[in-house]
DNA sequence: TCTTGCTAGCTAACAGCGTTAGCCTTAGAG
DNA sequence: CTCTAAGGCTAACGCTGTTAGCTAGCAAGA
């Protein structure tokens, strides 16, 4: 009965959750499966494969996290919305979020998963691809510098979220409506 | 003869260097001294201990870069000069990178130390803290989504850096030099 | 019906990791 | 001359991922 590979990843990913990724070992999850260790490697070629499944398990989530922020938005500028559902993803989720952020098994990663996670910012931007990565790398850089504590206890990390939103929405627009005194004006009130 | 202590750390960064972080073994950095790995224990507490030496060492390495960087700039605007150090530092150093970028043993690191890296950036921005850490977010992720290769083949990170570079600049001068618009044709043509 | 072969478990083991316990040699101080 | 402490050493423990080789059960073919 059951899908042993399946299994596997579900184990890997509860024992994730509750003591983060030095938790995650062969033999707690043959454990939690009531079987030993050295039989996982009928169904696996080797921890790599775990690690990867859960990543694309991460990036899934996420996927569908950012699509549903963006189905859901009516005529409100899309990136304080999905920076804010960025950030509760990984806050959520630490230590999948860190899995999800490593360097990455592409060739054992779903066709076109990784497209699929990245679309949503792509076009809250209007396209551009350099701004797309440019907004990424700070929303990723903010959660990972939280979930490590790199900022400062106390640090105001709203209003950094704020002022990135806010300066690549700018940029976004193109300038249509005013000025960066005027933007950083609205930012401080939102 | 000799600080002990130092060659061990001395010895755990040419490892580093040479073979990433899994190649920074106790028994390795003994091997290099010409001793037995529990002898290390006369000098240290633990493993951790070398780590986050290794991750002074790189604080201090930045840190010194950005200061001097800092200085050479004449009427030029900091941002993309600060940013281009940044990013060269990673690159250079991309173990002792990701070393200092881990989640920071914050009591045994110098006193100020932490200060002294992140005090040419908020100069750089006018002094605003929350425009500050969204920039060092924004670089951070840059650098750490190109170590780890996450950016597809072939982006062209130079423009994804001056995308954001221009936006955070924009915010930071209050928009007193013109529209959005402008800027990112400004961008284009750098 | 008997045999064959595959699936999926098992135990034993290996190499490498960080780390501890306990011994021994040497150098310097009283 | 003796005592102490520093700094080496070996042996070992428990952990990790992983391999080799054995075996019970079951399904298909002769």
């Amino acid at each position: 009965m059951g899908d042993r590979p399946a299994q596997i990843v579900a184990a890997a990913r509860e024992l994730l959750e509750c003591g983060g990724p030095e938790a995650v070992t062969m033999r707690a999850i043959a454990d939690r499966l009531g079987i030993r260790a050295p039989s996982l490697y009928k169904h696996l070629p080797d921890k790599a494969a775990v690690e990867a499944a859960l990543q694309a398990e991460g990036l899934a989530v996420l996927a569908d996290m950012l699509e549903e922020a963006e189905a859901g938005l009516g005529g409100e500028p899309p990136l304080p919305v999905l920076a804010e559902v960025f950030r509760r993803f990984a806050l959520e989720n630490p230590h999948l979020y860190r899995i999800t952020g490593r360097p990455l098994a592409r060739e054992s990663l779903p066709e076109g998963l990784e497209a699929r996670a990245a679309m949503p910012l792509v076009r809250a931007v209007g396209g551009d691809p350099d701004l797309a990565r440019a907004v990424w790398a700070f929303a990723h850089g903010m959660v990972i510098l939280e979930l490590d504590s790199r900022f400062p206890p106390g640090a105001d990390l709203a209003g950094a979220w704020r002022a990135g939103c806010t300066a690549f929405a700018a940029y976004a627009v193109g300038g249509a409506s005013g000025s960066g005194a005027t933007l950083r004006a609205r930012a401080q009130s939102t």
